[in-house]
DNA sequence: CAAAATCTTGACCATTTGGTCAACCCAACG
DNA sequence: CGTTGGGTTGACCAAATGGTCAAGATTTTG
């Protein structure tokens, strides 16, 4: 049998119905955590029966790594983008900029990446030795040259990328906190600004 | 019948079981968020039988509401701290310190918090609007105050503090992640004095 | 120490949940 | 126009889950 699997593109309602279950699995998950989170519910958000869902993902499980795996590339594309050879302050208010307008533009996904890490990310551990880790590495050390050449105040660069995860993906996790304390629907209004502010600040070698 | 309720003081063994109950409880919401917990997995972690937790609360609701008070003083305490007449700069350090502090004395409580919220806070906007509203107003006015008064940069307080506490709950909430990045067990190594210059560079009026 | 009050649990129940399956639908195509 | 293949679902199942209860074990107290 030389011909051994004709990989079948998968048809318009293959994908139609995929791309909805996802969706409303991320809506789902994103909210109630992977053991929170139902068959039943997701079929429902999704506008399909629960035997109609089985049709297309083997199981739960499946839902969830196929959404953390489409995540997981998402989430280190801005990281990616700093650019060792550009501006070193403008470079890093540019990553934070992207990452606040992700916030924005994807408070579910960032909310599922949130869920995974609070139980521990037991699905996502591999992911982030294998992927993550070698990037932040890679970035720390781009950092910590330009504050070796006197381009920015001398901090951890490690720290450093953690303060800006935090503070930017404060936005969309902690979402429900800020509607209220804000008064507001808007997300996250004034922050840009001032989170431009608070790194650059950090970030201006102090020698002027 | 005019003494109409005595209050009867509860049990040593009403103490110790109930204690154990909620810090059996703590663990396993803190992990799996309301819905992805289960009394079962309370039970096993309390060592107790499912009736036994159910001879001391009400239900699975009971616990997580009961846990959820509790963690709204100790949550709180810390802003409540910060003295209007004390040093402008010393106060607001001195907070970022008592909330790392916090981070890395009670993951569990900012894990439990951070899921409540994850979930769109169903069990504790009111308590956000009724207690936590009113605090942050109040402090965002002193620190307002003391911008105008010139001894703090212009920022928007609402926004400082919100960077307070995504950075230093940070720490607790995505300990996993930085686990891995770091490659060591120790909570947060590292993060006291790159918080303290992050704040500090940020809110030094610029007049010198 | 015996009665009263408190504590504990095995057995049980209704509902929910992830998942299966045979039967059914329906558009495409020879 | 009948067959064929992908697509859909009602009915069902076993396990898990929140919760109940009556009966026993243990502690407290008069």
């Amino acid at each position: 049998m030389p011909d051994d699997a004709p990989p079948k593109a998968p048809s318009r309602i293959q994908l139609r119905n995929r791309r909805r279950i996802l969706d409303a699995a991320l809506d789902v998950f994103a909210v109630h955590g992977y053991r929170g989170a139902t068959l039943d519910q997701i079929a429902d958000a999704a506008g399909l029966s629960k035997p109609n869902i089985l049709y297309y993902f083997a199981g739960k499980e499946e839902i969830h790594v196929t959404l953390l795996n489409q995540l997981m590339e998402t989430w280190l594309d801005p990281l990616v983008e700093m650019d060792p050879s550009g501006d070193p302050l403008e470079e890093i208010l540019a990553y934070v900029q992207r990452k606040l307008d992700m916030a924005r533009d994807l408070p579910r996904e960032s909310r599922l990446f949130a869920n995974e890490i609070l139980q521990g990310a037991p699905r996502m551990a591999p992911h982030l030795k294998a992927d993550l880790k070698p990037l932040f590495d890679e970035k720390c050390g781009i950092i910590q040259s330009w504050i070796d050449a006197g381009k920015l105040a001398p901090i951890d660069p490690r720290h450093l990328i953690f303060a800006i995860w935090a503070t930017t993906q404060h936005y969309a996790d902690f979402g429900a906190q800020i509607r209220v304390l804000l008064d507001t629907d808007a997300p996250a209004p004034g922050a840009d600004p001032f989170l431009q502010t608070l790194f650059t600040n950090l970030l201006k070698p102090a020698g002027r």
